[in-house]
DNA sequence: ATAACTTCTTATCAAATGATAATTGGATTC
DNA sequence: GAATCCAATTATCATTTGATAAGAAGTTAT
């Protein structure tokens, strides 16, 4: 595997404070570094799954289909990211929505269960998964409020913000189903500021 | 306490699987049934919070104030409802979003540590946790594409399907905030059908 | 290099939604 | 019962957003 790749991983658990070479390594015991091309799918809506990723380079989207058979992208996972973990995006062991990469990426993938064991025997993991999952959901509760009380224009504001160069590497169409609007009404947007 | 609502928590623990007399028991060693008037906070956004909350009876909503000092509404609870769990509405042991009873309300309170402590040693009450998880998330995601996707018809009428007879019992504005449109536009939509 | 395809933009028109203000109706208070 | 207050409706007009179609620009395939 790829020398860069493995520092970019290093740099990746550090940012997400497993510190120790310790952490470290109990994580490379059981993880791998992945590479997916763009546009591979990591795994389907309805589909059983039971890993945890850890994005280290490129760009993913989770995304649903609707009833008219359209995606809708929930969410976009850039840099280095923890995607949405496993317990909250699983009912029955099956995930609620696809996951995609938008660009080549590379992303390590531990078994859930290992890292629950890991949350559960070291002290590290546990802060660990409790940022992952303060993140995520002061994360959600903005984007319910900027869908509730703000415009599309506010929303594509927020969206800059939060991944800022993203508008430039992903495809449009799916950052316009990321904020609600068409990609009709995306471009208008853009034209406008 | 009342009994009419003693016997109610007793039929609430059943319906969120919580079915042996071990367990309820278990429950009630630790847990409170208190009463709080329509209009109460039971937390305000921001407050440290520590507890566990099952609505045993009336309607409570969650809500959080925008940059214009408004009033969001980002969810529900009726009937008999879990409260989203202290881990996903909670940063830095401070919650993310207010808690207001719409009526008059019965709900049992428990300290999230007791509940861990339950979910760690029980089986039933393990399979609760996940049970409350699953639904709360599925929900989310739901709510999440028919904002992007939908109309403010389509999720009144999701709305509509989710709390039957909700929109007579507690007040317009609220409801409207919820859906992601003013108190005008909501009216407009109760007219069109 | 050309053709085919995809993405993005632009134009036009229709529909949905927001802002504001006036009005109605039902509670509550005095 | 009159006055007051609050929620909900209605009217009017402006703005935003969607639907559709056509065109431009870039990419991919042959």
């Amino acid at each position: 595997m790829d020398n860069r790749l493995k520092l970019a991983l290093h740099d990746a658990l550090n940012a997400f404070g497993l510190q120790s070479s310790e952490a470290k390594n109990l994580f490379y015991e059981s993880g791998v570094l992945r590479i997916y091309p763009r546009n591979a799918v990591l795994f389907y809506e309805n589909a059983p799954n039971e890993l945890e990723y850890l994005l280290v380079e490129g760009v993913l989207h989770r995304y649903n289909t609707d009833q008219d058979g359209k995606d809708i992208t929930t969410g976009f996972y850039a840099g280095n990211a923890i995607v949405t973990p496993h317990f909250s995006r699983t009912v029955g062991g099956r995930s609620i929505f696809a996951l995609q990469a938008l660009t080549d990426i590379a992303v390590a993938e531990i078994p859930v269960k290992v890292l629950d064991q890991l949350r559960y025997t070291h002290p590290e993991y546990r802060t660990f998964g409790q940022r992952v999952i303060e993140a995520e959901f002061s994360r959600n509760l903005i984007n319910d409020i900027a869908f509730r009380s703000g415009t599309a224009a506010y929303r594509l504001e927020l969206f800059r913000k939060i991944f800022p160069g993203l508008e430039n590497i992903v495809p449009h169409y799916h950052i316009a189903t990321y904020i609600g609007v068409t990609n009709v009404s995306f471009s208008r947007l853009r034209r406008k500021k």
